[in-house]
DNA sequence: ACTTGCATACATGCAGCCTGTATGTTAATT
DNA sequence: AATTAACATACAGGCTGCATGTATGCAAGT
């Protein structure tokens, strides 16, 4: 029995290794949760040793920055899919509230970004993610509206965008927490069309 | 020199040394956060030892539990001495928001409440002390507003709820990390006559 | 082509800290 | 005086981050 050792180049190396920590990274911390998982256990589902994830990795936390860092740029990315560029702000919100829904019921995703992410890299460090993976989607499309004379007048777009923002992330938690779709759904788009008034 | 003993009853002693721990805990879980605390330094900063900790709390998350029950208690009386029971739905909200608001500018309180809380214990657990505490006094609120007509028909008051909750609680802790309040309180507001038809 | 030197990608071992518990001691209550 | 509550002290286990050791891919020179 002789174990084979398919010679791999540097970067293919590097590469797998850094794909199966992250893969047992993501698999336990949506598991047992960042806290309640150690850097032993981790390594040891990934086949590597410690050795490699500090050599990947500056610190524990850094592991899930990756893994919300990939997590977050999933779900920009599943949005713009499914996003057309030139929709009447009325309804581009709610579809890009449907597809952000849709986008968190990924198994494990709510709970990644949601819960550990903010708990562990801190709101300001999320924040600056979404900024560079969702490029601040929200905030433009404010803009937008109020350019359209849609929004009331006076109000202030970063709070607004920062509430509605909540908005979206409790609903799209709860919703894949098991929560009724439908009940949520309806709720914001009731809270929506409240503070968008039609032309 | 001599170190004066007065001989306190057991009940003295008792409260005194929680209240110690529980200030020690207060004052250092909102300067370097929970995680970063380590028991050894908690119980220096109270004057007493490791034992008395885990002589009156189960653990380390058990003081937190406490501290919060405590803060979110002190919460719910700021409140209800600011509210009139017998206030009109279209303004109560917004009354009780801005109390609520209000309660949460008490330095530390934000961040135990809104972040701290919902990391270690759970945002179910979160959600049980406020029941307890605050006696689910938003869902009362809604269902008084439905029966009077005033929320559109069809839409999940415990789905509106959770919403609404969440977008209170972004803009308290908002509020009291030096946002601007007046653009807190106006999108507020927005929103929430947004839902609230008049009857 | 082959070796020589080097850098990359790990593996292993160690030091420090922290949590929870078990056991010992003092002081109040009965 | 006996008992029990309220601590104090000591210990075991685990975990993180770093420091040091090792092997493998790579690139250059000849």
């Amino acid at each position: 029995m002789q174990v084979e050792k398919p010679r791999r180049s540097q970067a293919e190396r590097r590469a797998e290794t850094k794909a199966a920590l992250m893969n047992a990274a993501r698999s336990l911390f949506v598991q047992k949760g960042y806290a309640e998982t150690g850097t032993p256990e981790l390594v040891k589902e990934a086949n590597v040793t410690r050795g490699a994830l500090y050599h990947h990795f500056s610190d524990k936390a850094d592991i899930l920055r990756a893994v919300i860092h990939a997590e977050s740029q999933a779900v920009a990315d599943e949005i713009s899919a499914k996003t057309d560029p030139g929709q009447a702000p009325p309804d581009a919100f709610m579809h890009g509230a449907k597809a952000y829904f849709t986008a968190m019921k990924t198994p494990g995703r709510a709970h990644l970004l949601l819960l550990e992410g903010p708990n562990v890299l801190g709101l300001e460090e999320m924040a600056e993610i979404d900024r560079q993976t969702g490029q601040g989607t929200l905030i433009d499309g404010l803009q937008h509206a109020a350019a359209h004379g849609q929004l009331p007048a006076g109000i202030s777009i970063d709070a607004l965008a920062d509430l509605l923002s909540a908005l979206f992330d409790r609903a799209a938690l709860a919703i894949a927490s098991g929560a009724d779709e439908g009940a949520y759904v309806t709720a914001t788009q009731t809270l929506l069309t409240g503070v968008l008034k039609p032309t």
